[in-house]
DNA sequence: TATTAGCACTCATGCTTCATGAGTGCTAAT
DNA sequence: ATTAGCACTCATGAAGCATGAGTGCTAATA
């Protein structure tokens, strides 16, 4: 059992250990909460706190610390939301807007996006002084496939070409081993473009697939194969995450990681780590923490992530988020990132609808329903 | 001047030091050198290397440290050819196997390109234990057009695509401002076809340009502006340089480095630098060094960079590099890096000649020359 | 003339000691 | 339930000191 005023006290203790780094005392904390208390009821107080784990001591005669406990406690029930302030907005609105200048309005490719998201990761790294990092998927489950066609190099050489909704265009290269004459190439772009134009990636049935092995004809079965190889690796891009991570180096200004020994440790996890298993990813809106021991990767353990969801376009989801020691200041931090990530997504959602507004009559019309927002 | 036998000596003292981190004294030099000479000559000898600027004494009563002028004399005339030791070869060879099979034979496109070689820097830092580097340019100029399509998503909404040697395919969709019916975009795309394959990007001349311009009928004025839009920014690629870094935490590892000021320094330098200006690039297949103050950027002051070339697919030109505090073992880390550069360059090589193997006869010859060297 | 033995001098390093004071836990008074 | 008071703990930093590795210089030696 935590009383009301235990919560107090330690949420004292933790808004004044973020901001000083140093072990909390009885007395610069009945300073600072200016109640009528004593010292001594504090010490009361903070020794319940220390028994029951949210709060620890570095050594018999010094302040207390908050533990990872006391920190989720904090986030679970005692921290203020916090108001962004004038100079964050601006902040935010001029890193995002420096990057939507240099997208060319009627282009949006994948490598756009990744260099676009780099430059994000840089901005919010910037913006918080802690390590950045963007996840996103490497291709947009929702967007349906606009058309595909078949560039022919030569009669073993083709190039397929499948563009996407919101302009994105993927393309690979193969080569037959028996040559298919350019005939009935066109004529197999032509088939799948009627049989799959409309579709999403992820979502070709086996149906679709039947229809196309049926009607193809004996010369372009291999060239058919090379389609549905291409198809099926599209569909895989789906599920697999793009991770970014800036400003290593912030991590080094914190104290906890003047002891080189630990900076190395942390920054060789992230830098090694291209999985995703370590993130948390938000389901909702809200902004996720994960607190030390929370995480269960051992560089981790000392270490606390914020993570927010950041919807792309077409009800494709990124996430944004930062890593950095446990002392953080949770409440902030969670606000620019939720801030920045609506920011993030607003812009995306800039080009997509400016790509989507004028769809044309005579490509199928989209199968997802529109979320009810107003138009810009 | 610097007598032959100073030069010896200052070659054991930056062998030495470079094992040991630690100042050399003359008798630990004596002891190492094992020439029949006493400390006392030594210490003689070493005092007039200090006057002439190749040593520098931490305090008045310790050993002896090479200035950069020390190693540049070092790196230029002392140092002997580093043999590479099998466990090298067989760290780097199996090192670029695991990326080789993850290609598959008949594709090789740019973000493929891009991973091949994040995955490359990966291997070096892992094999030399500094933070590795590597450059490419984002387009090979060498690489000419093989063909041009435009593929037609609606009447205003159209996606260029460029094939290039070696199965490299580049895509770019525009939108319209004014219609374009197909029968001309078709028409635009055969032209572009008849006068720009076989060109490379990068020489397309201002007589093509002309001809595009005057064979072009007046609706597709636009779409034409459009393609050589494109095709300028392809050339334009030719000139850009991807950077990539990777093992910056190897940096952590070394004494000089245990100031996190300092490493803090260095890593945000590395991290933000988008640009090569601080890279050296060789121009011959010889490896570079720059040690030290000879380079300008002040967080490199203390470091230092090597440089191999490595020749890409037809021609074109990427770097790999590692940097780290001045104090390196530069014979055995050129002889790596030589070496890495080396296996790289056959690897992207035997790629590219199994694409180029059997050029189709329906595709113009190539231009280029090839170089003199034995069919794979 | 080049080398070396000898020696005084320097100075980083690590150890101990010591004083300081911030901070605590506990007890007894309010 | 709160608090004043007090003894106790212990990190911190300064001061002093011994140690020894390493030097520069001089004079002897080959």
């Amino acid at each position: 059992m935590v009383s009301n005023r235990q919560k107090q006290i330690l949420k004292a203790i933790i808004d004044l250990y973020v901001e000083t780094a140093e072990p909390i005392s009885s007395k610069a904390l009945a300073e600072y909460m200016n109640l009528g208390l004593s010292t001594a009821t504090l010490r009361n107080e903070m020794a319940v706190l220390l028994e029951q784990g949210y709060l620890e001591q570095p050594h018999t005669s010094a302040g207390r610390v908050p533990t990872h406990k006391g920190y989720r406690l904090y986030v679970n029930e005692l921290m203020h939301a916090y108001h962004i302030t004038k100079e964050d907005t601006e902040a935010v609105q001029s890193a995002l807007q420096a990057q939507q200048q240099s997208l060319s309005p009627s282009y949006f490719s994948p490598p756009e996006l990744d260099h676009l998201l780099n430059e994000a990761s840089r901005a919010l790294s910037a913006l918080t002084r802690y390590t950045a990092i963007t996840v996103s998927t490497k291709l947009n489950g929702m967007m349906e496939i606009r058309r595909i066609d078949i560039v022919i190099c030569d009669d073993i050489t083709f190039v397929f070409v499948v563009v996407l909704g919101a302009g994105v265009v993927r393309n690979k290269l193969y080569r037959m081993i028996h040559p298919v004459p350019r005939q009935q190439a066109e004529d197999l772009a032509a088939l799948l473009n009627r049989v799959l134009a409309g579709t999403r990636p992820g979502e070709i049935t086996p149906l679709q697939i039947t229809i196309l092995e049926s009607t193809t004809e004996e010369g372009t079965k291999e060239l058919l194969a090379a389609a549905i190889d291409f198809l099926k690796e599209l569909s895989m891009e789906i599920y697999e995450q793009d991770i970014r991570l800036k400003g290593e180096g912030n991590l080094l200004d914190y104290p906890e990681y003047q002891d080189v020994g630990k900076a190395r440790e942390l920054l060789d996890f992230l830098g090694e780590s291209a999985a995703t298993s370590w993130l948390p990813l938000p389901t909702t809106s809200s902004v996720v923490f994960r607190i030390g021991n929370e995480n269960l990767a051992k560089p981790l353990q000392e270490a606390s992530l914020i993570v927010a969801r950041c919807p792309l376009a077409g009800g494709n989801t990124g996430y944004v988020g930062i890593v950095g020691p446990t002392r953080m200041h949770y409440p902030r931090l969670a606000a620019r990132l939720s801030f920045f990530a609506k920011g993030l997504t607003r812009m995306l959602q800039d080009i997509i609808d400016e790509d989507d507004t004028d769809r044309p009559e005579n490509t199928p019309p989209p199968t997802r329903e529109k979320q009810g927002e107003e138009p810009n």
